[in-house]
DNA sequence: CGGCGCCTCCCCCGTAGGAGGGATCAGCGG
DNA sequence: CCGCTGATCCCTCCTACGGGGGAGGCGCCG
């Protein structure tokens, strides 16, 4: 979308440390496809300096006075933002919270200080394009939390097979907590038709009662936490 | 653990087609840090070479005859495998079924075949040492994955607080679908006990009926979808 | 065309669950 | 010492649930 076509990849350098944030530059504008076009000092500065110069990457510390980076990334990446602004975090220490937390607040990519000059022109480049990248060791983590969860939607159709297309309707709305009467409101039915698919559902799915369904039904991710 | 304090990194390659494995070995044994101790040519054949070498990395495309890549990293690095074997997942295309399979299949890695052999030498070295690492396209959309389901246990003390830890207690029992006499039973108290404790509960959640309680316990991070 | 699956509706009946009372006792902090 | 909270137990009343039937209408397919 920016940076590319021969134009120069723009940066925001944002960290309160005055002297990171001038090997950053240093490091940076020594390429000649980036420039860094500003710096800032604190989370605050760093939202105005983004909104106003629209860069294509904000290198962002996430210990910061005021507001701290990840406050920032959320303001300028968050979800709900309409044009986002892409974030590579930076840490000194990779603490878990800051990770999940940065992720969450929209960073294309979190990286520990530590790392060589190259990788982080190149980390620049990588989220300048579109793309994301990680730390090896939080990748690590990444992985291991991702693949904790088992695999939500696609194990659903474990017996949910058996169902009838109504019956599934009826099985989700059950799933939302809705009674028999109120399921028969919501789908113009008589209550007395619910409680058989209520049945037919239990029966086929070898559930005790409702509840279990509605056990079920978060199990097998068919429906999954904060879709309500 | 293995593969470092100046020994070389021991890497078993596994790709159906000839060339690829060649190509491959070619640039790994020209590390000196590196060596190629064996080359499969289907699933089967790399769980068989990695059993019995124990290399430190496997280099494993995701499709192959016989068995393919993701049930060959199961077998080798899968949850349940006692001594997990590293295995570095390499594919042509990154369709966002392979990946996801294959973090769930304990890959510590995810490359697409496109990429610099710089890349992969690095690549070896970070998954040898117990890191993990993925191509930026993948990264990108983990992260989405990631941050697209919302944080699980931090909302949820949000009217859990109010609860006392014994009503706590029974609501998680409530949660697993439990009813009232087995919850007497579990916590041996009368169940007459257990129907004021759920009253209380519902009474101080502000919900209808237990079935409610369930959704919410699901909904706040409460219960978890595959902690059963 | 006759079945079969699905959706629809109905009745009876037993029970678990929840509302709304009230009661005792131990522990804790003022 | 008193008051409060939490945990325990008991009662009655009522309703939503769920089991076990039966039954009619509709569309599809052999």
């Amino acid at each position: 979308m920016t940076g590319r076509d021969g134009m120069s990849i723009r940066v925001v350098v944002a960290d309160d440390q005055e002297l990171v944030r001038a090997g950053f530059q240093m490091i940076l504008s020594a390429q000649p496809d980036i420039e860094v076009v500003a710096e800032a000092a604190d989370g605050a500065q760093a939202v105005d300096a983004a909104r106003r110069l629209r860069p294509d990457v904000v290198l962002m510390d996430v210990r910061m006075p005021r507001m701290d980076g990840l406050e920032a990334t959320r303001r300028l990446a968050g979800p709900g933002v309409t044009s986002p602004v892409k974030v590579l975090m930076l840490t000194t220490f990779d603490l878990d919270d800051y990770v999940y937390e940065a992720l969450r607040a929209g960073a294309s990519g979190f990286l520990l200080k530590d790392l060589r000059r190259d990788d982080l022109v190149n980390a620049v480049r990588v989220v300048a394009s579109g793309e994301a990248l990680l730390a090896p060791s939080v990748t690590r983590r990444l992985i291991g939390e991702f693949a904790r969860r088992p695999r939500p939607a696609q194990t659903a159709p474990a017996g949910l097979a058996a169902l009838t297309a109504r019956e599934r309707e009826v099985l989700h709305l059950m799933a939302r907590g809705r009674s028999n009467a109120e399921i028969a409101a919501d789908l113009v039915i008589g209550e007395q038709t619910v409680k058989t698919h209520v049945s037919n559902i239990l029966a086929k799915l070898y559930l005790r009662d409702r509840i279990h369904a509605v056990i079920l039904a978060y199990e097998t991710g068919l429906i999954e936490p904060g879709t309500r």
